[in-house]
DNA sequence: ATTGCTATTGACAATCATTATCAATAAGAG
DNA sequence: CTCTTATTGATAATGATTGTCAATAGCAAT
């Protein structure tokens, strides 16, 4: 061990980065890394899987893209502003709208709160049967 | 086929189910089925862990038990009242608190009904660093 | 209590998403 | 252009969950 605790890792730009965040703000709604993978090689890509999954960790941790778990046990990504906010998604489609909601921030901070919690976070999405998907079906 | 849609299987009572009935009563907070089945164990039981998780997604099912998705992607269960609710949890010990929200629900459904969306379902939990985990640490 | 039907069980194999490994490659600074 | 090393991609490894299937055991009828 020499001095500094963080090794500060100096990222590049890769061809590759850009391609998944590409394809990433291509996408309407959520879409796994899987997914994501399949579209990018018939796009003609040669990206590795293990690429996108590192690539697209990078996106949600840096807040540059939303993360959530599908029922299947897979995460789903979406590109997204850095602001917070909340999702509404279609159970049929995937089309997903960004909701904003300072009260509902507001709530959860102070729940936690009063029970005594610290470092409060939340986790709220709202799903549903988008317009197109009650009449188209 | 003969008539009904739903063959009506016939649900029969087990000491295995009331096992783990018994187990995820006795936990504080949000458990895995890998986690029941080795408590079950330690205790002597046989179990097997496929009937760990049959079990857990049968009582997720009927509302006996909620469920949620960790980070690592295992499904976590935790047994509730039958009334629906929201969550409070630690995420150092994983306590949990269980919130009553009317004004939520009704936020929730309303946020979906203003865009179109039907059969709106919601998805709410906090997270945060409960009051022992915070002085204990 | 005994029998028969079939839901349930449990050991194990099969899936499937995600992560770790590691040699080869290519950003980016000098 | 050269060197350092972050990054890549093919592949193996991991780990949770589900499927398979013969053996077992509820439970309703006898």
């Amino acid at each position: 061990m020499s001095e500094k605790t963080s090794p500060a890792p100096a990222k590049r730009n890769t061809p590759q980065k850009a391609a998944v965040k590409h394809a990433l703000s291509e996408s309407t709604g959520f879409v796994s890394a899987q997914q994501l993978h399949q579209t990018l090689k018939k796009h003609g890509s040669t990206i590795g899987l293990a690429t996108v999954y590192r690539t697209l960790a990078d996106l949600a941790q840096s807040g540059e893209a939303d993360s959530l778990q599908s029922k299947d046990a897979e995460v789903l990504y979406r590109a997204c502003t850095t602001s917070h906010h909340h999702h509404l998604i279609c159970r049929e489609c995937g089309l997903t709208l960004e909701i904003e909601a300072q009260k509902l921030e507001k709530w959860a901070d102070e729940v936690a709160g009063e029970h005594g919690f610290a470092s409060p976070s939340h986790n709220i999405d709202i799903f549903g049967i988008c317009k197109a998907c009650q009449s188209g079906k």
